[in-house]
RNA sequence: GCGGGUAUAGUGUAGUUUGGUUAUCACAUAGGCUUGCCAAGCCUAUAACUCGGGUUCAAAUCCCGGUGCCCGCACCA
């Protein structure tokens, strides 16, 4: 579907919308509606039950989205990206303004605006550093982070986060006495992170303010035992960097346990590159031939991480591949830096008393947002008879919907069995509007995997089949007759959010019937 | 951020070339009728010219500017 008619129908049905929509909408921000607001949550808890539910050793935490800027200053974020910058129109690489210019013109190039620093390029003949071209753009300001200020009058500047790892390392020394001093030690945030992005496109892709659910791994990097043998024979979808750069960019099947032996990965890596591959899969429901992990090259990595992969979905609404999370083995980066930026020593001792140690990061990063868009993309159709929304039924905004056939005469009942399936724990949508055929309709959109219709039958006291209902599933249009105990049974397994074994073991031998 | 395109009810549109009635139609939404299980039908209702300025007796229509969106380039630590 193309991207107009799918934002077109989101829109329509109150999943999102532009933020401040009624002064013409703003950039970069979007609100969700009552569909979009408990999707995303459900895709929220889904991440959460299966990362977190990974290991005991891996803890849900929910720090601020405010940090001091002694923080932003130590994780690097503030130095680099506070200072004009300028483009070389043909290597396409970035440089910081006042370095180029200082390259061409060593004498004081301090305290000048990025107009001014533009002029003296151009006088100069700076050249690229790289390519040395002198195709270079104009200097831009580039500060992504939006600053805010503390207390009253100019108070003590801080920053919204603009990456909600930040907060789970600033959590790790209190989380290592509260995960009783043991790695690996894994901290997931899920929680919105700011970025002042200077064109902010494609929707919930390109936002300034956006929600991560990341997962932080501290480890040892000489022992992070992990039970490989339950992932070993998956075969997942990678794009090495070595045959891409080399101009083979298809995807080719590697199992897990290839991918350690042959492939040069850590196990930790893989297997942890498996489970988020099977969450794609099996939570998500993205089919298989949608899915690519994309290995980033030396010069697309971030200088600190050492092996990342991209997990990518192609979604026709915009035009291809579009990354949606990532494996990043970032090292000890960041406890470095802020062990040196807070003056702590965030340096563990080693169990078998050899020395010191500071733990290395594996980050599971996932964007909650761009997962939405890619389950509109990828499981919302409209066939020309209705539109439907394949959601896997743990992630629908409502498991059921609740009709009355005929409105005058079975809303009543049909309102008490709804609040009774609330009362178990149901989401439920009551739906009495319009015909039966439109509430059918109403419900494929919004992907609600079964409706219920009360009926005359429902209704009589005298029938043998007092209070059983029709069930109506969604993909199928099928239609049954059942009793509430066991629409109650149904709709309970229908919502029950998926988790991975923490081990997987072969099944005990179950003796056949007969 | 640069360049190009574009903007009419919730959605999709007619009307703009050549300024001139109460701004067209469909779907959707709400209510009514219909004893009725997949957007049926009939009746009724709600609902729009992106914003600001200008030209003109008169602007959805012409001119200028702003904003949003789309495409390309750049950016996406």
């Amino acid at each position: 579907m193309k991207i107009d008619e799918l934002y077109a129908i989101l829109r329509r049905r109150g999943v999102l919308w532009p933020t401040a929509e009624i002064y013409g909408g703003t950039q970069g921000l979007y609100d969700y509606g009552p569909l979009g607001a408990e999707l995303k949550r459900r895709i929220e808890e889904a991440w959460r039950a299966w990362f977190v539910g990974l290991s005991e050793d891996y803890y849900w935490i929910d720090p601020a989205e405010i940090v001091p800027e002694a923080v932003v200053r130590a994780s690097g974020h503030l130095e680099n990206f506070t200072d004009p910058e300028v483009t070389c129109a043909k290597c396409q690489k970035s440089f910081r303004a006042d370095t180029v210019l200082e390259a061409a013109r060593p004498d004081g190039v301090d305290g000048l605006s990025p107009a001014q620093i533009g002029e003296l390029l151009v006088s100069a003949h700076a050249r690229c550093p790289n390519c040395g071209s002198t195709e270079l753009s104009v200097p831009r300001p580039f500060n992504m982070m939006f600053a805010v200020s503390l207390g009253v009058g100019d108070g003590e500047r801080a920053y919204l986060r603009p990456e909600t790892a930040q907060s789970s390392y600033l959590a790790f020394a209190r989380m290592w006495e509260v995960g009783r001093k043991a790695l690996p030690l894994g901290i997931a945030v899920i929680g919105r992170a700011y970025r002042n992005e200077i064109a902010p496109r494609q929707l919930l892709f390109r936002m300034r303010a956006f929600t991560q659910a990341e997962l932080q791994i501290f480890f040892d990097p000489a022992s992070f035992p992990v039970p490989l043998d339950s992932v070993a024979t998956l075969d997942l979808p990678v794009v090495r960097a070595g045959p891409r750069l080399a101009g083979n960019e298809t995807a080719v099947l590697t199992s897990v346990a290839d991918l350690v032996s042959h492939g040069g990965l850590p196990e930790f890596y893989a297997y942890h590159l498996a489970h988020t591959y099977r969450f794609y899969r099996e939570v998500l429901g993205i089919p298989a031939d949608r899915i690519r992990l994309w290995e980033k090259s030396n010069e697309e990595r971030a200088f600190y991480n050492r092996i990342q992969f991209d997990v990518e979905v192609r979604l026709d609404s915009l035009g291809g591949f579009k990354e949606i999370g990532a494996v990043h083995y970032r090292g000890d980066y960041d406890l470095t830096r802020h062990g040196a930026g807070s003056g702590k020593d965030l340096s563990i001792a080693k169990p078998d008393g050899s020395g010191r140690l500071v733990p290395h990061v594996l980050e599971l990063t996932f964007g909650p947002d761009r997962a939405l868009w890619a389950l509109a993309d990828v499981e919302l159709a409209t066939d020309g008879e209705r539109t439907l929304w394949r959601l896997p039924s743990p992630l629908a905004p409502f498991t059921v919907g609740v009709f009355p056939l005929i409105r005058k005469l079975h809303t009543e009942f049909a309102r008490s069995l709804a609040s009774t399936l609330v009362n178990e724990g149901i989401r439920v949508d009551l739906d009495t509007a319009g015909t039966i055929g439109k509430r059918y309709a109403r419900a494929d959109e919004a992907g609600t995997p079964y409706c219920v219709t009360v009926d005359g039958t429902t209704v009589d006291p005298a029938s043998p089949d007092h209070g059983t209902v029709t069930l109506r599933e969604r993909d199928s249009k099928a239609q049954r007759r059942v009793r509430p105990e066991e629409l109650v049974a149904v709709l309970r397994v229908a919502q029950h959010p998926l988790r991975p074994p923490p081990v997987e073991r072969p099944a005990p031998a179950v003796p056949a019937p007969e």
